[in-house]
DNA sequence: CAGCAATATCTGTATATACATATTATTTTT
DNA sequence: AAAAATAATATGTATATACAGATATTGCTG
């Protein structure tokens, strides 16, 4: 079966007309572009064809619009970043050399900060948990999770030998919404030790701190220590 | 003048129905939604402003719909990472205490990585400056930058005492996108001799690598190295 | 019971229309 | 000439309708 040049729908084409102005700089930031009803019958096609080309440009950022005033090509005001955060833990997995140490956990009771950080209310226990993810039976990433009793309640009952603390997360209760912090540290003595580094230069590594979102409530935080030499944030860049 | 309680329109009184479905887990992920034809006679309106309630969600990535076969409430798939990119030199300005030196400035042939990286077909030179933004005369950022000629052609005739290379770059031509990427980094004793870096636990540092986009063309290419001591990707957190 | 055809359902595209409301331009009045 | 009323224009919301195309279900047939 040969894929026939599709048709695309009438409000593509002129959605594309008016990428391609935008793009070219025939039309600068600020232009004020034609008004729904002269785009119909510009393309003889219905005002509502029409305003959808532009509302959905409109909700991409690329035109603004104004009720009585009309509809301008934005100024790509806020930089969109795209950030790509490389999951070490899951790419080790998917390569089959990928195995954890179980440091600990226990149900503790969260210190203020973690009650703030959580938007925990009451004087809710936690989940504290400490493991230690290696690939090829190397230190890879010292993991620090604490999580909310509520949401994860038979999380003690996992051993983890099959399932990382967070794909069970991600299994019984999707993040809607995920907060990242990235700084560079020096890990203290016992990160150190627990992830065996020696000596001098080698002691620089990344921490990777994030908070999942379900809805309103904190799923999860969680805080990355790993040697610098394994993190990168997004790649093929210099 | 008093706000009074604004009257929504019908779509968004539908669109808060069906998120407070998903977000009690009334609805759970994979969960089949009354159809448009449905919905309209549940809320008494007519398809379209149903199908609209439905249709925004989906754009949202609340709600996965497709042809023939129904709207289902979607797993929240890939992860919307929320990262605020903190531009120090930006922060610095506001404050009033910013300073910077000019450390070079010079059109030269890009390398051939730095030709791939910015997508140039050609031989065309490409601005190569270098720059220390410094903070009540504290060196804060190493950035080496280099420049589009085609997009910038006048960027040699700036002095950036007042206005810096970034600033200068968004005034005539705003990026469309932004890719980053992050690292730790153990300076070169050059940069640490030019940030002021002296021994041992200060020489650490990220380094922010950046690639501005103008539509289909790379505007230019940015790699900033910062004492980590300054840098945090994100606040609040931990 | 398996395979196929007919049918019902659902989303996708498109039009024509109506009225509301915000903004801008014009005209009239003071 | 300044201020106020008016008109024109633009987007926002909403409805009713029509048909196309994709998918699921039902019923029929061998």
């Amino acid at each position: 079966m040969v894929k026939t040049a599709l048709k695309l729908p009438q409000y593509e084409l002129i959605k594309q007309y008016l990428r391609h102005q935008i793009e070219t700089g025939e039309w600068p930031i600020g232009y004020r572009t034609p008004s729904e009803p002269k785009l119909a019958e510009q393309f003889s096609v219905s005002r509502m064809t029409a305003r959808r080309a532009l509302q959905e440009l409109a909700d991409q950022g690329l035109l603004s619009r104004t009720a009585g005033s009309g509809t301008f090509v934005a100024k790509p005001n806020l930089q969109v970043a795209s950030i790509e955060i490389i999951d070490l833990v899951e790419r080790a997995r998917e390569t089959g050399y990928y195995s954890n140490r179980l440091l600990g956990i226990e149900a503790v009771a969260p210190s203020r900060q973690m009650t703030e950080l959580m938007l925990l209310d009451s004087k809710q226990p936690v989940y504290q948990l400490n493991m230690l993810h290696l690939e090829r039976n190397c230190p890879l990433v010292l993991q620090q999770l604490w999580v909310n009793t509520a949401l994860a309640p038979a999380l003690p009952k996992q051993t983890f030998k099959k399932v990382t603390p967070d794909a069970y997360l991600d299994w019984i209760a999707p993040s809607t919404r995920v907060d990242y912090q990235l700084m560079a540290v020096s890990p203290s003595p016992e990160q150190q030790h627990q992830l065996t580094l020696t000596g001098q230069g080698s002691s620089l590594c990344m921490q990777l701190n994030r908070r999942c979102w379900r809805h309103q409530q904190v799923l999860s935080i969680s805080a990355s220590v790993i040697p610098a030499a394994f993190y990168q944030l997004g790649h093929n860049l210099l």
